[in-house]
DNA sequence: CGTGAGTTTGACCAGTTGGTCAAATCAAAG
DNA sequence: CTTTGATTTGACCAACTGGTCAAACTCACG
C-alpha cells in the first residue's frame, strides 16, 4: 500500500481512475452487484494492483460516498433566506434538474443505496441531511407563513424537489424508452419550472 | 420438478410462500445482491428444496416480476376517457400513492431494476407500457387542448405522478429518517392534492 | 397396510469472488 | 549505473453461490 506521504502522481493518476471506473461500476450494478474485477479492468488494471491502492472493495465504496454526499447537498446549502423566496425555489430546482443531466451516476449511486433501505447511509442522512432539511424546511414556512409563497407541508416540497428532479437521472432507463428520440431533458426544466409556479405563486 | 398438471396443496402453499420471500429479498437487495439460501431461509425452505419449485434463481425472479408488471399498471388504465379531467387525474395520484403505502416492496423490486437500466424489463417497457402511456398522454392533451385542464408536457406529467407517488415507497428509508416520528402518508395525500390542483386547475 | 407419486434433504460440484503474497518490474534520486 | 522504494502481477486460497443428484421420507389413496 502506498506509503502515508504525499501521493505520488502514479498514486494520483490511479486513485482517480479507480474512483472514476468504481462510479460507472456500482450505480449500474450496486454494491453487491459490482466486482473488484470488474472495476479493475474498467480503471485499467489488474485486481491485485487495485487492491494496492484501496484495501478492500468496501472502502472503495466509501470513498466514493463521501465523496459524493458534499456535492449532493450543495444546491439546497445554497437556498438563500435573503432572495426572492419563489425565484430561490425555483432556481433549486433548476440547479438540481442540472445536476440529474450532469452526474446522473452519481445520483444513481445514490438511489441505489437508499431503495436498498440506506444501511451504509443512515448515519449520514440522520446526522448531516437531516439538520439541513429542518434549517431549511423553516425557512420555507417562513415564506409561507409571510405570505410570501402559498402553503404546503415544507418537507414535502423538498421531497418532491428531490423526487421529480433525480426521476430523470434514476429512472433514464424508463424515461429515454418513453420519449423515443426526443430529449427528456428538453422539456423538463419548463416542466418543473411551470409547475413549482403554479403551486407556489402565492394568490393575489 | 412438481408434474404437469394441477397443483397439490403443498406446491400451492410452497410456491407461494417462495413467491413472497423473494419479494421481500429480491426488493432488498435487488437481483445479483440476492442468494437462493437467503430466499429459500425466508420461506423456510432448504435451498435444493427450493429448487424443486423453480428451476432457477432468475425464474423466481421472472415470475414476480412478471405478476408485479400487470397490478402496476392497472392505475393508469383506470384513467377514464369519460370522467372528469381533473378528478380522473387527482384520483389516479392518490391510487398509485395508496400503491406505495400498500405495496412499497414491489415498488422498490420495481425500482431496482429501471435504477440498474432495466435489462430484464427493456422489452415490456418498450412495448406493454409504451403503448400504455401514448394512449393516456393522448388523452391527456386532448385535455389541455379542451381547456379542461392546463397545458403541461402530457408525458412528464405522468413522470411526475410516477416519481412523486413511488417516491414514498423507494426512498422511504430517507423520508422515514428525515421525518422523524411523523408518518409521511398522513401529509402526503394532501400535498399531492394540492400539488396538482394548483398545477391543473384551469385558469378561469 | 402398501405403493407409487410427490416432497425433502445431505452431500457434492464447478464457477465466481474478495483478498493475499512473494516475486518481478519500474522509476527516480544519488 | 545503482540502489531503494514504489508499482505491478501471476499464482493462489478460502468462502460463497447457483445448481445437481441420488437417496430418503411423506402422503394420499386403493
Amino acid at each position: 500500500m502506498p506509503a502515508d506521504r504525499a501521493p505520488t502522481r502514479i498514486q494520483k493518476k490511479n486513485r482517480a481512475a479507480i474512483l472514476e471506473a468504481a462510479l460507472d461500476v456500482f450505480s449500474s450494478h450496486g454494491f453487491r452487484g459490482s466486482t473488484v474485477d470488474q472495476i479493475a479492468k474498467a480503471a485499467g488494471l489488474s485486481k491485485p494492483n487495485l487492491l494496492y491502492y484501496f484495501p478492500s472493495k468496501e472502502a472503495i465504496f466509501n470513498e466514493l460516498m463521501a465523496g459524493l454526499l458534499d456535492t449532493w447537498l450543495d444546491p439546497l446549502r445554497a437556498l438563500d433566506p435573503e432572495g426572492e423566496p419563489l425565484e430561490e425555489i425555483l432556481a433549486y430546482v433548476q440547479r438540481k434538474l442540472q445536476m440529474s443531466r450532469d452526474f446522473p451516476r452519481e445520483s444513481r449511486l445514490y438511489a441505489n443505496e437508499i431503495v436498498q433501505g440506506a444501511p451504509r447511509l443512515h448515519d449520514v442522512i440522520a446526522s448531516d441531511l437531516n439538520v439541513l432539511v429542518e434549517e431549511k424546511a423553516q425557512l420555507l414556512q417562513g415564506w409561507m407563513d409571510a405570505g410570501r409563497i402559498n402553503r404546503a407541508h415544507p418537507k414535502h416540497l423538498l421531497f418532491s424537489i428531490w423526487s421529480l428532479t433525480q426521476h430523470y437521472a434514476d429512472f433514464d432507463a424508463q424515461v429515454r424508452t418513453l420519449m423515443r428520440d426526443e430529449d427528456p431533458f428538453d422539456a423538463a426544466p419548463q416542466y418543473l419550472e411551470t409547475l413549482y409556479r403554479r403551486m407556489l405563486t402565492p394568490k393575489t
